[in-house]
DNA sequence: CAGTATCCATCTTGATACTG
DNA sequence: CAGTATCAAGATGGATACTG
């Protein structure tokens, strides 16, 4: 994904970046794109907008999700800062994990994937059957 | 991802749809996700940005991407309906790809994803190094 | 309660070579 | 010029079982 071109302006000059290959690999923005495409990142993310919650909690609210995926993406998220992680030394053990400030301000951009996503995702959608048809037809030499 | 939740309201009851695994897989909007965050789409929607594009232009301006890829990144795209392609019968063949306003349409997603990714990817980039150094210190028992 | 560890299936990407 | 075909490698996600 380009994070440097603009609507209106120019295309990035690849080459002094050694290749787009390397380009994708120099651009920071880039490293930072699974929190908003990740399987359960937005889901999880979206289960702590009304305040903090358990590991047991959040799994019951995911619903499906198995606690590998859930603690991966638990940790990476707080290895993000996108969400903390409290620990309660009590007996059983409690741990909270919560929204940082950073991790709202992001949930911002997942809401504005998900709303054109939301209001095109039709559109997409007959589009790829449109084209999943015609390619089912024979090719016509006229 | 979640496309249903907002800000302040509230989760979306995924026991309705038969635990967070089925949401996904009924998710519209997320069937629509790699537009935002294939590899490549991000970078060749942006090679196109400027007006139609040939094929080896395209290669050319992508330096390095390898013509599977590209080829491979293109049909989604025009199956996708983000792109048109217009192949005049000429010889040699020439073949031209272009933005559509659904295409155009998205690169403001694109952008929203890049902006914050780009305010915030140092702060997202710091908070993993303070993480991973974290990780190196012995567990302290006070 | 809140996790880890292991093993496996699948999906994505890339290198390389060939074609109308 | 504008692609396709084939094969291999790596990343990703999940099922299952175990732990302080």
């Amino acid at each position: 994904m380009v994070f440097r071109y603009q609507m209106d302006t120019t295309f990035p000059d690849l080459r002094q970046y050694g290749g787009a290959e390397a380009f994708l690999r120099a651009c920071k923005p880039r490293t930072v794109l699974d929190l908003f495409t990740g399987k359960w990142t937005g889901l999880v993310m979206g289960a702590l907008l009304d305040g903090p919650r358990r590991f047991n909690e959040l799994r019951r609210m995911l619903d499906g999700i198995t606690q590998k995926m859930l603690s991966q993406t638990l940790r990476t998220l707080e290895r993000d800062g996108v969400i903390t992680r409290t620990v309660y030394p009590t007996i059983p053990p409690r741990v909270d994990y919560e929204l940082t400030p950073l991790g709202r301000s992001a949930m911002g951009v997942l809401q504005a994937i998900g709303g054109w996503a939301g209001e095109h995702a039709d559109e997409v959608i007959a589009s790829r059957l449109a084209y999943d048809e015609r390619a089912k037809e024979p090719v016509r030499s006229v």
